[in-house]
DNA sequence: TCATACCCCATTTTT
DNA sequence: TGGGGTATGA
């Protein structure tokens, strides 16, 4: 789709000359419509890959081209990248128009420089991120004297997220009478506040809050933007919360000019307080609004919107639209049973190298969706051994690696010297001999003077609980720290630099950190040091502490996807939000995971969890599985699981259902079944409507499946992107084997290996079961060499083996399912 | 004060 | 399974 948009050539000019041509053509009536409607409210509901973001764009150009002010435009979005493909796609239309592209929080963030004092900050206010909000909740919990028997931290913290989303202040909340945990968050709640704002800091959600009231509580500044403003553009509205709301609406009062777009059928954000009805109710709060509604779809097969369609039609709050497509007919949507977790991870993982060498297909063509990040740990390990390049989006961010928030601490600090979670992750890291007594005296002393723990540790001969000896190392630290200080104003570069170095901090890491396979914590002191380096570069002007670190942190992990490497991609449902992919994986739509048990209690969240299924179907763009197992393993243990309810509202006569016929005993080493034979009893919710509502092989689909195996293909591995050899070079020669067709349709590729010795590949071939090993047989380890079996225990992947190598030593405790053991002598005992 | 060991906890999604 | 918090010993 985005090749149809880079086709609009325009003439290079003076000021803001855009071709009117190549905003207007090739648009359809419908977008067309939208682009050209320029003041009133718009409203563009718009369907799953319908060029929503092609409109927002050719709209801006076409409203600069109509004479609009660049600086009048401000269009907002929820996440970096949404903000960073816009600008992009504005740019090649209208080429470097200061337009404002930026997320919400990124806005109120900069709008809270200038208005800090409104709210009682400074202008170096910090945003605190996740774990800093955590500890400062910790810390306010603490003195507010709540116990957290009856509410954990989370819960109090999440609590007063909602509060803050829904603009309730700390002293309304503490006058509604709610859930234990309210009540309780509600005496937290105005201690924290405080906190925060003696720190000169905020929480993401103070960034919405405080700007949400500045705007109520003072007219002439709500004014003042809203004339400035006048063009405001909302991306994915029906993810905004009432805060958003609230900033959006004050917004547009005296130039009521606000275009928003989104799809209530997407909106996956409810639990963090987005509120569905502020666009289900856009046309009540602007009666004179155009809405268009975008429902052609360019980006699906047939196939695959008709699954999606046939889904979300069981939502009942949503405004009902016509998903339909041009695109010619596809594959039929997979639907696909397997016996538990780890098989649907070998399968998959074969069927991308299967797809792979039949030649059609590189690693960045798949992705893999699923609920939760736990689940994507048994693709990765599948991914893994077949040496298949594969991201994972959510996984350890850089800017949460503890050396990155070590030196960040430091910034923090330095910019701020209120920052106390900073002061509390620093003073001690390196290890300057200032313990947790020492620290507790001196926020005691703090809470009690209400003063930052800093200014508590420069008055450290004020605190007579502390002795000599901490005193002493107290004062090193602030004058560690004055000499910090005293760098803040030259460039990142240099000031990073020297924070390493007066803090010995290289030496610090390589005496304590352990290193661990994936992550360098010294590479990460340099790549750190790079990234302020690239600032320095980017930002030769304007290039403060203080923007460095408002930039770090307002990005995230999902801003980090990169589709520039040629990878699967490995998310959950809700990062795929946006993005789209040519081969599409949902994996586990089981019941209690998807929907998921917190969520079926109560219509709207069940309703959202389909919504969440019914994003992951449209972003396939050619191809796409579902998938569930008939048992899963949740940690450590394995559990019956129950195909999720969404999947009998599917059109499943229009798609390929295929049953898994893998051997039952697979597991089943040890005589006693605990699994229960009628599994295929389980019952369906009830049918509501007519069509078949059990789940059946279908027959007819069966042959065609296994007509689609690939064939061998010898040169497959040459053809495979070079940037990512280096992973892919150990594709095993498995791949090169022709599945056998057998009789008996057998769902998983078995591979034609030679010969299979150790328990790991018996269990990812599952040809021959664990219960080869028994008590007594010889085994051989690579590292320990022979042993025998003294004790074995567990059963699937958890069985466990109990080693002696020789006599007298202690034995050694091994999962044959990981463990690289060779059966020397199976007689045994 | 620090490091290690152990135990127990809870387990959704994240700007 | 694992991460985080705490107990324990050096």
């Amino acid at each position: 789709m985005t090749a149809v948009f880079r086709s609009c050539p325009f003439p290079a000019g003076s000021g803001i000359l855009i071709d009117m041509d190549a905003i207007t053509k090739n648009l359809t009536p419908a977008q067309a419509d939208a682009v050209t409607h320029v003041d009133g409210p718009l409203l563009i509901i718009a369907g799953p890959g319908s060029g929503k973001t092609r409109v927002v764009t050719h709209r801006i150009a076409y409203m600069l081209n109509q004479g609009v002010r660049p600086w009048q435009i401000a269009a907002l979005t929820f996440t970096n990248k949404a903000a960073d493909e816009m600008r992009m796609r504005v740019n090649l239309l209208a080429p470097d128009q200061p337009v404002w592209m930026g997320t919400f929080h990124r806005f109120c963030a900069q709008q809270l420089r200038r208005y800090a004092s409104f709210v009682g900050l400074s202008e170096n206010y910090s945003i605190y991120d996740m774990a800093d909000s955590r500890s400062a909740m910790k810390r306010a919990i603490q003195a507010a004297g709540v116990s957290t028997s009856h509410a954990t931290p989370e819960q109090i913290s999440s609590a007063i997220s909602k509060a803050k989303n829904r603009l309730i202040t700390p002293e309304s909340m503490q006058q509604q009478s709610g859930r234990a945990s309210d009540t309780v968050a509600a005496r937290v709640y105005p201690v924290y506040q405080e906190q925060l704002l003696l720190a000169n800091a905020v929480d993401f959600d103070d960034l919405l809050y405080h700007f949400a009231r500045l705007l109520r509580e003072n007219p002439e500044v709500r004014g003042e933007l809203d004339a400035k403003l006048k063009y405001i553009m909302v991306d994915e509205y029906q993810d905004t919360n009432l805060a958003q709301y609230a900033i959006v609406r004050a917004m547009s009062v005296d130039h009521p000019n606000l275009a928003v777009t989104g799809d209530p059928d997407q909106s996956i954000y409810g639990w963090r307080g987005a509120d569905l009805n502020n666009i289900l109710d856009f046309e009540k709060d602007y009666p004179n609004v155009k809405t268009v509604r975008l429902e052609q779809n360019y980006r699906s097969t047939p196939n695959i919107l008709a699954v999606a369609d046939q889904l979300i039609r069981h939502n009942r709050r949503r405004k009902s639209k016509e998903l339909f497509t041009d695109n010619p007919d596809g594959d039929n949507v997979i639907l696909r049973q397997y016996q538990d977790g780890y098989e649907e991870a070998d399968a998959i993982a074969d069927e991308i190298a299967a797809q792979m060498i039949a030649g059609n297909a590189e690693p960045r063509d798949f992705a893999i969706f699923c609920r939760m990040n736990a689940l994507t740990r048994s693709l990765e390990h599948a991914l893994r051994n077949r040496g298949l390049p594969y991201q994972i989006v959510n996984g350890v961010e850089f800017y949460q690696r503890k050396e990155v928030k070590d030196l960040l601490a430091y910034l923090h600090l330095i910019n701020n010297p209120s920052h106390d979670v900073a002061l509390q992750r620093v003073i001690n890291t390196p290890t300057r001999s200032i313990g947790a007594t020492t620290v507790g005296r001196l926020q005691k002393f703090a809470d009690d003077q209400r003063i930052p723990m800093l200014e508590a540790a420069r008055r450290a001969d004020e605190i007579d609980t502390l002795s000599k000896r901490s005193k002493t190392m107290v004062r090193s630290f602030v004058s560690l720290y004055e000499r910090l200080r005293k760098k803040a104003t030259e460039s990142l570069e240099d000031l990073v630099r020297y924070l390493v170095e007066e803090t010995k901090y290289i030496a610090f890491l390589e005496r304590t950190s352990v290193e661990k396979e994936d992550s360098n914590p010294i590479e990460n002191v340099d790549e750190f040091l790079s990234a302020a380096v690239e600032f320095d570069r980017m930002h030769p002007e304007d290039g403060s502490l203080e923007a460095f670190l408002e930039q770090v942190a307002l990005v995230s992990d999902t801003d980090k996807f990169e589709d520039s490497n040629n990878r699967v991609t490995l998310m959950t449902l809700h990062a795929a939000k946006g993005l789209e992919f040519p081969r599409v994986f949902v994996i586990a739509v089981e019941d209690d995971l998807l929907p998921h048990y917190r969520s079926k209690q109560d219509d709207q969240q069940l309703e959202e969890e389909r919504r969440l299924l019914f994003v992951g179907i449209t972003r396939a763009k050619q191809w796409l599985q579902l998938s569930y197992a008939k048992r899963r393993s949740m940690r450590g243990d394995i559990r019956v699981a129950i195909p999720s309810m969404f999947l009998s509202e599917l059109p499943r006569a229009d798609m390929n259902v295929i049953e898994s016929f893998a051997d039952r005993d697979f597991f089943d080493d040890s005589g006693d079944d605990s699994y229960p034979d009628s599994w295929d009893l389980v019952q369906e919710p009830a049918p509501e409507e007519e069509g078949e509502m059990e789940y059946k092989a279908d027959a007819a689909a069966e042959p065609e499946e296994s007509a689609k195996q690939p064939k061998p293909s010898p040169s497959a591995v040459d053809r495979l992107p070079s940037t990512v050899s280096d992973s892919v070079s150990v594709i095993p020669d498995v791949y090169m084997d022709p599945p056998t067709s057998k009789s008996k349709p057998k769902q998983r590729v078995v591979p034609i290996a030679a010969a299979l010795t150790t328990a790991s590949e018996m269990m990812s071939s599952d040809r021959v079961p664990l219960g080869a090993y028994r008590e007594g047989c010889t085994v051989r380890h690579p590292e320990y060499g022979e042993g025998t079996i003294t004790e074995l225990t567990g059963r699937g992947p958890k069985r466990t083996a109990k080693i002696r190598f020789s006599d007298g030593e202690p034995e050694q405790t091994f999962r044959l399912a990981f463990a690289k053991l060779e059966l020397v002598d199976a007689s045994g005992a």
